[in-house]
Parts: structure tokens; C-alpha cells; sequence
DNA sequence: CCTATTTTCGTGTGCGCACACGGTGAGTTT
DNA sequence: AAACTCACCGTGTGCGCACACGAAAATAGG
């Protein structure tokens, strides 16, 4: 059995230390007006009997109500940044009688100037507490750090600065992800084989977690020693010149006639799945990251062998929750929570997407 | 924003319908005592208005205590029935004012006669709900039925049977579980390759997992026409004869020179690699299931490739809940759940055990 | 020593709900 | 017409806690 499951009560606690309730409640939240004498037999009180406050009473009699507000990147149904945003829905309702509201605030992800401005919006609404994509990351640390100034707590999702002033994060370790991707694409691969590896143009200042997962990608071979038994193969894409990316592909594949897999580090492989199905080209197996509609649907068709999918969903229900245990429930919060690296195929993410993760 | 957080109390329902609290009180409660006119009333406003009684009053109110009983196998420290305890353990210390007790009972898991003896115990036990692993099936069923009989509700975890009285079920779906793994042990794999399937001697009466498992990794190279493409050579191992064991696995390599890779149904493919590695055997991909202490062994020292994972813990945390929400919160319970079919390699095995799924 | 101020502390109220208890009034019996 | 029954309904209390208010005690100032 646990241990903490005692059931003293305030008013236990004061017929012990021979004082009332009010006296009690008084050292419990710090708020002054008690001679040290007493002060300090109260509390050792607490710590020897290891007192846990009912937060169910607690929250019952706590009239005040908890401004949450989120800064999440926009986005249409489907892609990508709605699954985060499904995770603070859940946590919203599942904390309703708490007495919380979650104001949710987006930015343009292509787009810097954006995010800074959304950022003003969000100090002027006073939240107790935020929850951060920081896509920017130096903006987002700027931001962190206003908040942080006037003592209001921040998670971030999805990726990580460096900044000190965040209270925790979730999110994937990006380096290692592309480490796992890596042996799963080596699986079976004979010597001597092509890989492609696609990357994306970056924008100036934004979340270099693409780059971090090619990092432990490449990582994979060097560690292992197999740097010359494979060719690498590189390709930039772009996010939106999909016939410009097409006509480069093709380039590629008059080359080189040994590509047997491909990798791509965003959550687009579904666009190179595209490309290789219109030009008839099978029996090249294809690993990409998360689940965006075209990249469920490119492994259902199995156009995509693998994709490394990092639980969006949970990153923002857990971000919500750590907000809660901290402002709501003072307990102690993680600093830094890696999510799992999931490994995703047509055969198990029917069940994958299905779990519903109370 | 998601919709239900309106907040009107019972006593607001009262003023609507001009009658007092406690009238409304016993149409919720279903306590009589009410002229059908004023129910009806009443009822209709509760249905209009979507009401949502606070459940943190509601639990601060009610003084009954919970009295939770689980049925599990009884193991050691490391083996795989600990991490459902443990999922058990976190729902218990969450759920903690909310007073509910667990009591815990064990069987062992090889001899049916135990399962019916702690049966018995747990019915004198009166508890207000049950969690049960029906590892022996008959016998499961009928608890199931006599608890039913009490209007005690039940879920089971791991694996199901066929009865109609339970409440809820966690756990995976082995056919298909099956399937995936056929998946990741075929990719890459050259034609004319032998598959080793070793399988293992069951116990009469006892759960199909691993035999569901087994069909559904053959039906995925039936579906696929792949059953030509590859040679399949089967190989029984026992619990305990290690030796024995030993003995067999060599010689089916004297036969066979082509067998490249290996999978093992239930959760100790580690035994599997530990002959071969004795046999000096390498560059043979292993597969197998679950987290024990030797799996994850073998998996980090890279003697087998894959091991399917199914969140015990998080089956254990999930049917405690499952019981909470029904009996405290009165939730609808959704009845079949499937966990993920996790796949795990030495590089991501790291973050999925440390991962807290608050 | 008395008043004014400050520090320290106890009491009371209410959060929304469950539930026990007792009151009301129409219908029935003697 | 008094006594009684019984379905129906309102009121009151308490769950454990937060917080306001005001009383008591301690201290300061004259």
C-alpha cells in the first residue's frame, strides 16, 4: 500500500500543536501574523505526521479561478499543431471543477514577427501561468523572461530553449529520435545501398529540431562504423515548391539507381512519398516524423515504412497538468520530460491514434 | 474552448424549477419521493441545461469509502506483473481523497487452483468493484459471474475472456500484435530465408495471448503471399528445461543454415538469445514481447533487435480509474480498450521506461 | 498607569453537494 | 370531526479547507 494515506486534518493538526485551525492555515500559506514559537511547532508538526491537504476541499473552498493561457502555432484540421491542442482541451475539462480557464493565443510559424507580437497580447491578458510552443526560440526566451519577471510560471512543448526561466518541458528528445530512426532504417539495408536524406531549408531562427534529429541520425552510422558502408544522398525540399522538389528528386534518381530508403525530418515525408509514387518507383522504404494527416495516410497506403511520432497530444496535456500540480496542487514539477520516440507502422497506429490517455 | 463549463448548481436547477434543493437531490439520486410532475420538470431543466454536478464536492460530501480489490499473479521484483501493481499503486495514490481502498490479492500464475481459492477470499472480502487478470479463463468467468451477481462491477487487464459481465477490459489486441511484429521481422529480410517461431507449451485453461500472437504473425505472410517466400520451422520450449531447450535449438541449427531471424511469443525471448549467444550465433534479428528484466537486458546488449510492448502499467492505472470513474464519478465506461502496440528498440527503451504518464 | 498601536490568534462563514430529519397537507379511517 | 396515514418536500448539518473579521494580547508612547 502507498504510505501517504493518512487522514489528518488541519483541525488535527491545531488540537495538536494546542492553537486553532485559523492559526494552522496561517503557517500553511505563509501568510504571516504567528509568533515564531508557535510557527515552528506547527510545522514540525507537519513534516513528522507528513500532512497532505485534502485538495478536494482545498479546491472546493478556493474561490479563485486560474487564467491559463496557451501560445500555440495556428494551423488548419489535420495537420499537425491540433493534436497539442486536443491534449489542452482534455486537461481543460478534466480540471473544470478547478476553476481553470485556458486562453489560447497563436502565432504564424513561418513567421517571427508574428510570434512577438501575440507574445504583447499575452502579457497584457495577466495569466497566471502559459504554456509555450517556443518555434522562435529566442523570442520565446525573451518572452519566458517577462513572465518569469513578473512570477508567472511557463512550460514549453514541443521543442526546448536554453533559456533558465521555464518551469518544465515535454517534448522529444529530437537527437536521439533521429538516432532510433536511423537503426530502423539500417534494418535489413544491404551494403553498398543509397540513402536519401531530405532536408528542409530552414528559417532563420527557428526550432532547430530537424536539424537535431539529422544530428543523431548521422550520429547512428558514424558511432557504428558505417559511414562507408552506405552512400548518403543529400536533398534540399522546400516547404511549398512541391514541382521545383519533384524536378530535383528526379535529378536525383537518374544518378543514382541504389536508393533503397529515404528519410526526411519534418512532417512532410508525404510529399516524398508523392513524388516517388508518381514516378513509379517502389521498394524505396520511406521514415518520417509525426502524424499529420498526409503522413498517416502515406502509411496506411504504405508509401511510408516508418513514421517516429513523439505524443503531441500528451505534450500538451501533461503541460497543462504540470501547471496545475504546480499553481493549483504545489507539488513538485520535472524539469525536463522526454517523451517517448514511438515507432509507428500501418499495422499499429490504428491503435496508436485510438488510445485515449485519460 | 470545449463546452461543458457552465456552472449551475443544484440549487440553481432548484430556483428554475421552484423547488428546493433537496427535491432536486432525489431526482438526481434517484431516491423517490418526488411527484412525477415535478420530476419530469426537473428532469428536463438537468437535461437542457447540461448539468455537470462538481464532482469535488460531491466526493467532499460523501463520507463512503471505496473498498477496491485487484487479482493479479503474484512475481518477483523485476518480472512483468510488477508494472500493473504499479500503474495500481499511482491510480490509488491520485485518487487518494476521494477514499478509495485497494486491497491486493495474488495467484499463481501456473496453477488454477490458487486463482479459485483467492477467488473465494476476494468474494468474502465484499468489495465495491475488482480488478482481475484472467489469466485462467473458466475460472475468471465465473468470478466475473458471481461478482456480477453482486452488482459488484469488474474490469479486466492483459487479457479478456468471453464473458458478458465485466465492466471494462485493458490490454492488447495479440492478433494483431502478432501482425506488426511479422512486420518489422520481415523488413529487410532476403527471400528464402528461415524464420525460427519458437513457440511455447501452455498450460490447460489458461489465457491465448501468445497463441493469438502466433496467428496473427502467420496471417500477416498469408495476407501478403509471402508464405513461399521464406521457410518457416517451428521449435517448442519449455518454462524450465533450459538444457533441454539448449539441446533442441542446436539442432535445428545443424539442419538449417539459412535462419536469419527469430521470434518468441511470450516474454522471454531473452532465454532465446541466451542460447545463441552461447552458441556463438549472431546476425540472427530477434523479436519478442514485454519488458521483463531479462528482455530489456537483451535488448540493450543488442541480442534481440525488437520486443513488443503493451503499457502494463498503464493497464493497471486505466482499470483502476475505470472503476473510479464509474463507481465515484459515474462515467460511462468505454467497454473494449486496446492498448498501443508499442515497438521498442535499444534506442528508444530508455525514454518509454522513464516516461510518467501522470 | 492609561491610551494608542501593533502583533497575534480564534471564530465564523461559505464553497457545492449528500443525506438525515422533520414538517406539510390531502386523503382515509374511526 | 378528530385521529391517523403517507406521499411529498424543505431545512439543516457537515465534509475539509480558505479567508475575513474582530477580539485578545503584547508592545509602545506619554
Amino acid at each position: 500500500m502507498p504510505e501517504p494515506f493518512n487522514k489528518v486534518r488541519i483541525i488535527d493538526i491545531a488540537h495538536m500543536a494546542g492553537v486553532s485551525s485559523g492559526t494552522v492555515d496561517r503557517v500553511i500559506h505563509n501568510r504571516g501574523q504567528v509568533s515564531e514559537e508557535k510557527r515552528e511547532k506547527i510545522l514540525s508538526i507537519i513534516e513528522n505526521i507528513h500532512y497532505q491537504p485534502n485538495i478536494i476541499a482545498r479546491s472546493l473552498a478556493m474561490k479563485k479561478t486560474f487564467h491559463f493561457a496557451s501560445l500555440l502555432p495556428e494551423c488548419k484540421a489535420g495537420e499537425y499543431w491540433k493534436a497539442p491542442e486536443k491534449g489542452i482541451d482534455r486537461a481543460q475539462v478534466e480540471m473544470r471543477n478547478y476553476n481553470i480557464s485556458i486562453e489560447k493565443l497563436y502565432f504564424n510559424q513561418f513567421n517571427a514577427q508574428s510570434f512577438v507580437a501575440v507574445s504583447g497580447k499575452l502579457l497584457d491578458a495577466n495569466p497566471d501561468a502559459v504554456l509555450i510552443a517556443p518555434t522562435f526560440r529566442k523570442e520565446a526566451a525573451r518572452l519566458m523572461e517577462q513572465l518569469h519577471a513578473k512570477n508567472v510560471p511557463g512550460v514549453y512543448i514541443d521543442s526546448n530553449t536554453e533559456d533558465e526561466f521555464y518551469l518544465s518541458y515535454f517534448g522529444q528528445h529530437s537527437y536521439q529520435s533521429g538516432y532510433a530512426a536511423a537503426r530502423l532504417l539500417e534494418n535489413g539495408l544491404l551494403p553498398g545501398s543509397e540513402i536519401l536524406v531530405a532536408r528542409t531549408l530552414r528559417i532563420a531562427g527557428t526550432s532547430n529540431q530537424t536539424e537535431r534529429r539529422e544530428e543523431g541520425f548521422m550520429a547512428y552510422f558514424k558511432a557504428n562504423g558505417l559511414m562507408n558502408k552506405y552512400h548518403f544522398i543529400q536533398v534540399k525540399m522546400s516547404a511549398d515548391d512541391n514541382a521545383g522538389n519533384q524536378r530535383d528528386i528526379e535529378q536525383i534518381f537518374k544518378k543514382s539507381s541504389h536508393i533503397r530508403t529515404a528519410i526526411m525530418f519534418n512532417s512532410r515525408v508525404y510529399q516524398l512519398a508523392g513524388i516517388l509514387k508518381k514516378m513509379k518507383i517502389k521498394d524505396v522504404k520511406l521514415i518520417g516524423y509525426d502524424l499529420s494527416g498526409g503522413n498517416v495516410a502515406a502509411l496506411k497506403d504504405e508509401s511510408v515504412s516508418f513514421l517516429i511520432a513523439q505524443r503531441p497530444e500528451d505534450q500538451g496535456y501533461q503541460g497543462i497538468m504540470a501547471l496545475c500540480n504546480h499553481l493549483v496542487f504545489n507539488k513538485k514539477i520535472k524539469r525536463v520530460n522526454y517523451m517517448p520516440i514511438d515507432i509507428l507502422t500501418k499495422e499499429n497506429i490504428d491503435y496508436y491514434i485510438n488510445y485515449i490517455n485519460y
